[in-house]
DNA sequence: TATGAATGAGCGTTCATTCAT
DNA sequence: AATGAATGAACGCTCATTCAT
């Protein structure tokens, strides 16, 4: 009753994690956390309850496989960010592509805000979150060192911290202002008034 | 008849009240209010489980009357942050004593900015929240207006969400250096140049 | 604090009592005892709550204390009813009586007959409920031998399952036709056909 | 993809369900409702505590189940009790075949009498139990009406308390002479003495 | 591979009861 | 005599997880 080419087994599960991974993260958007259920991640992606733990260990599992592959995403698109020719156009895409970003995956975005400000939760992403952020961080400073910043550590904190909160903001806060925000914040960060103080 | 006096068990409520409070504020910071149970606070709090329905008409109602109870010190501490006598030094002293209340009461911030992000939980105290994060709006808007910020409304957002990342990176963030961010912050948004640019 | 001459104890004693075997009463009915907590019966009776454990044992010894109670009132209302001079009479008046007795006593029946078909409930009432249904048989069954009735034994279960009968019908039921129902009873019961047959 | 077939899970489902709602009416009728506990249920079920909550979406619901799946059966018996050819055939045939539904259903009947007893769990049935009162009073107007009876509204909600008690009688009374009862009953109301009096 | 019936620890909550005053 | 704060066993219920098929 149930033969299968041996070689359509790999995508047959290739197929059904991503469809559980796809759930998951819609529902934990929708929900947090704590408040979705096996049940209901199984029965928005059409697979059986059981099936899930063929595949991944726990629930808890499950959220780190979707963070896990969504920060993949993400870095790549950071990585492209990368490409401008001066320091302020960097900046610039940096801030663009970020948003970007948060658009494009809205639904990763507001899981991770939930999930940093759980102290049980962050534990469980130790390490590549950790990472991250300080990969952002010296990032930063490293353009605005190219900026001639003259305090480019606390600057790219605060910049980081900026972007953070706008991001935020504009997840929570139905009809944020996010376009006249960030120009504000480019012509915040990138007077080219940093000799004249 | 000789019971004790209304003022002695109005007395022992009160030491009661605060207690299991204090102890569900720590819990609750520290593991965030969905994975904190009622016995974990009452263990903590060295009282019985059934203790709080005494106080409490339910778990909800505890993390609102603690909600609440902190926003009270938090607008007390704002008002005061209000005295300054320029628009400059109004601003200094509302991100000083900002950062004041967040060391003074990190565990409320902590689950304040949990609730924040978890879908569900910011529905459970609706209207405090949401107008005090209009108030501030408005608040940061007026200050510069009164320094000709070319755009305030904008920069008003901005500086709101920077003031909410650069909390959010010291409560999460160990070492964070904040003296060092928050001078830069002032240095940002404090220099006298609206009237040149 | 609390001096009270030792006169006046006696009599406050039994105020206490009546005033909570009163409220208990009310509540009961009204609610059914699983389901009426000690705190609704002290807070309706306008006692504390830890008055109600210096009279009765427990809330079942309560509910005992009640029933006993209520349990003497109608006994000596039954046996008034025994004062007619014909056994035709005796049964006119035993039926008639009984009726009065379920509306001047409306929430001792209610309660009686939740009682009565809760299976653990019956069992704490053991000898006065079952005393008392068996001398009611064996009054009818006098009366209905006086009146030659060729069964009195059956005939008298049947009258008594009559009455009860009608009696739970008319405390349910809401605008029960009682009288036209009795009216039938006694007809049914006390035709002079007995000779006849 | 090589799971049990829909059949099988449908069986294993039937059987299951069954085995609670056998369960559960025995607790129910041996304890009542309200002091039955969902682990006793689970536990003389031979089955966990939570598998109730896969067929029944509360112990509410189950005691709904229960009762409507007794009333199938009772409201079968009835219909087949509607077969005879004269009045008075029907009337004893009403009459014996719900004494012999209740030899047959005894624990439903329990919970039945102790649920109507109890204020606030008439409300939970509201529509089939009420119903089924008054059809079987229509029913019986109607018999009485063909013999004849001079005042057959009354004396068919009297039949109907008469039945009604004797039935509890003999739940609660153990060696109840039922036969005898029943016997003198038929007497006293098939008398076909309604053209005389 | 895939299914979903079954489990039981743990949850929030209630409430009869105790006891220091 | 009277008070009500405090206790904790037990309740109905949820849900991550297991496992036979």
């Amino acid at each position: 009753m149930c033969p299968r080419t041996a070689e359509a087994y790999e995508a047959i599960r290739e197929a059904s994690k991503q469809k559980i991974m796809q759930a998951a993260l819609e529902i934990f958007a929708r929900r947090g956390f704590e408040k979705s259920s096996i049940r209901q991640i199984a029965s928005h992606g059409g697979v059986s309850l059981g099936l899930m733990y063929n595949y991944f260990k726990s629930k808890e599992d499950l959220l780190i496989a979707i963070c896990q592959k969504s920060m993949q995403d993400v870095q790549a698109s950071f990585i492209e960010a990368d490409k401008g020719r001066t320091a302020k156009e960097k900046l610039e895409r940096l801030v663009a592509s970020s948003f970007e970003i948060l658009a494009q995956h809205r639904d990763f975005w507001q899981v991770f805000y939930s999930l940093r400000s759980q102290p049980g939760l962050k534990d469980l992403l130790p390490e590549s979150f950790q990472l991250w952020h300080k990969s952002i961080h010296v990032q930063l400073k490293t353009y605005l060192s190219e900026l001639t910043h003259p305090n480019p550590d606390a600057a790219a904190w605060l910049l980081f911290a900026t972007i953070d909160g706008v991001a935020q903001h504009n997840i929570w806060e139905e009809n944020y202002p996010l376009k006249a925000v960030l120009d504000e914040l480019l012509k915040t960060y990138l007077e080219d008034s940093y000799a004249a103080t």
